[in-house]
RNA sequence: GCUCAGGUAGCUCAGUUGGUAGAGCAGAGGACUGAAAAUCCUCGUGUCGGCGGUUCGAUCCCGUCCCUGAGCA
């Protein structure tokens, strides 16, 4: 909490707090809702999906009853989330936050959504479904390699700024190509565009050190498997979603998944998951260390 | 006790027709513009089980010893 004392909350004010995973996050934004007559919106990209809240470490309902918590669980898992879409649900639920003389505070993991909140996003237009569903059957049929390949014949300066085994952004470099028939290179050198341009940004980060979030993940792992996350991933599996779907490869759905299979023991599962939580956090450490 | 198979990077293993060795995983660092708990990039000296022998040279061949696993007694 002292980590907004020097901060002049003002009507337009956005705490936002950003860290790995397991570093007290939550935790943090419940204090500051409750001192503060706060709501807490989150910026998490696996707790907005519903079916999956003990894997995915979404605050209880007895934290949800001490202050509002808004943007959580709000997809099925059969549906495919994305920066823009949270974007655009953020800005306005913290105007209305606003608007009620409340304090939003956003709180997540994912870098990458906290950043486009603040930096703003990039004016490409919303590709439309036909040409996602194009792309997607092109890299089915000729692999990532070709795809890279159809990528640098159509657009050279896009390909050149993309790995070529960067499937995730080969295919929004095609995507893009295809759809506005602009290479991707060109709408990165565009301005970004603040979504939320009168927003006054409190940012508030959260970088333990990473041997402290390895006990921590490990152990939050096992107080998820008692409170009963085998049973949240087997309801999932039978829900027989596509394995690509984002839910579906939140750390824990894929290791205990296997477990629930047959395919490995429960011990081994669970070990795996932990080692994927601290890679994750590492990954995460990095992010918020280095912007 | 005998036979066989192994002992090579933190782990699992590959390899060298004899010129001192390399993958995956783990680990470290990094990137990150609409799937981001995603996706990707960079980084590998280790008495090649010990000791002897053959050889210009042995991790590789020979001997011996130690350890592990399987089988036979």
């Amino acid at each position: 909490m002292s980590a907004l004392e020097n901060v002049n909350i003002t009507e337009k004010t956005v705490v936002v707090i950003g860290g790995p995973t397991a570093s007290g996050k939550s935790g943090l934004a419940l204090d500051v809702a409750k001192k503060y007559n706060g709501v807490v919106i989150n910026a998490d990209a696996m707790q907005v999906y519903q079916s999956i809240p003990i894997i995915t470490a979404v605050p209880s309902l007895d934290d949800k009853k001490q202050a509002p918590h808004l943007l959580y669980e709000i997809y099925p898992p059969s549906q495919r989330g994305n920066v823009a879409d949270w974007l655009s649900k953020a800005t306005s639920v913290v105007r209305d936050v606003w608007a009620e003389k409340k304090l939003p505070i956003v709180v997540g993991g994912t870098g990458f959504y906290i950043e486009s909140l603040i930096k703003g996003v990039s004016p490409i237009p919303e590709t439309k479904s036909e040409v996602k569903q194009q792309v997607a059957d092109i890299i089915c049929q000729k692999g990532i390699a070709g795809a890279y390949d159809y990528l640098q014949q159509i657009d050279a300066p896009g390909a050149q700024m993309i790995k070529p085994q960067d499937t995730t952004r080969i295919r929004r470099a095609l995507e893009i190509k295809l759809d506005t028939g602009q290479s991707i290179e060109e709408w990165f050198r565009k301005p970004l565009i603040k979504i939320l341009p009168e927003a006054d940004f409190a940012m508030i980060k959260l970088l333990p050190a990473l041997s402290e979030l390895e006990e921590k993940c490990s152990r939050r792992f096992d107080m998820m498997m008692e409170q009963g996350a085998l049973a949240e991933v087997e309801n999932l599996l039978n829900m027989h979603l596509d394995e690509n779907l984002p839910a579906m490869k939140a750390i824990g759905v894929p290791e205990l998944g296997d477990y629930i299979k047959g395919k490995t023991d429960l011990n081994q599962a669970v070990a795996l998951a932990k080692l994927h939580t601290r890679q994750y956090a590492k990954r995460q450490l990095t992010w918020f260390r280095n912007r």
